[in-house]
DNA sequence: GTAAATACCGATTGACTATCGGTTTTTAGT
DNA sequence: ACTAAAAACCGATAGTCAATCGGTATTTAC
């Protein structure tokens, strides 16, 4: 007799859950298309990958369960936008894969910077330095009101 | 009759594949000691979470065959060692996991940074300052080498 | 050469995405 | 109010993958 329970779970992150193929292209969809139905998401990609309208509906209705998507119900038929911006996705996703890796005290970006950085060109440090000056003055007009 | 492929695939990145829960463990494990074979990472494991040695044999295997983890027989016992550093697995990852959302002239880290600056505070703010400065050192020494 | 340790094989379970047929619900138009 | 169309909802199936572990085949040490 077994005096011990056995717990399983996946995934503690933000999401919880992994992203299929096409719950990807669906979210990248969305971030160029603000408002759509099921029918309008269905036309956009039948030429492209086929798949019926069901399939896309329960794809839409996967991701509204998971967060990612926002809808409301117009007489008949349910509108979904993103709910997330992309880049604030984009952050959430690096978080939530790199939290189990990242230590406390070390910040996620560091630990991306030391990650990535072999793969930067002038260009990009450049681009980045600027953002850290640009965000470094928000932060200063933000106290100092 | 189709006269048409459905083509299903999943992931494109650098691992093309999850990790799960236990793989994890396994290699925060392998980053904070060098070498080990299954019984020794069983031990590990065996009082905080339980599972059995086959358990940890197959794992320790799929992570071989992932590429995360190296082995060498030594006698009749694999002897694993993490494949990647730390810090050069965190680097892979979020490639991996952004790759599908950012295009391709914006920079992963430029994204990251636009996506976690609002948890930034000052010290990190310094210590990524730190880290251009020496990245930009590195690059004109071996530009004028 | 045998016993112990380990690898190897294969099966099962559970979670999740993709897919779509069929049924129910909702709404618009008459 | 009735009906037809549209959409949501339900449920089934198949495929992928991690976790798990029993059983068998190898390998090695003595």
């Amino acid at each position: 007799m077994k005096d011990y329970l056995i717990v399983f779970s996946r995934g503690a992150g933000v999401f919880s859950m992994n992203l299929g193929e096409l719950e990807k292209l669906v979210l990248k969809y969305f971030w160029q298309t603000p408002v759509a139905d099921a029918k309008q998401v269905h036309a956009h990609f039948e030429r492209s990958r086929g798949g019926s309208l069901n399939t896309i509906q329960s794809t839409l209705d996967r991701l509204y369960k998971k967060g990612l998507l926002a809808r409301t119900k117009e007489s008949h038929a349910y509108k979904y936008q993103a709910a997330k911006q992309r880049k604030a996705f984009i952050g959430e996703l690096i978080q939530d894969v790199t939290q189990d890796f990242t230590h406390g005290s070390e910040g996620n970006l560091v630990a991306a910077f030391v990650s990535l950085s072999a793969d930067l060109n002038e260009t990009q440090l450049n681009e980045l330095e600027r953002l850290i000056l640009e965000y470094r003055g928000k932060i200063n007009s933000e106290e100092s009101a």
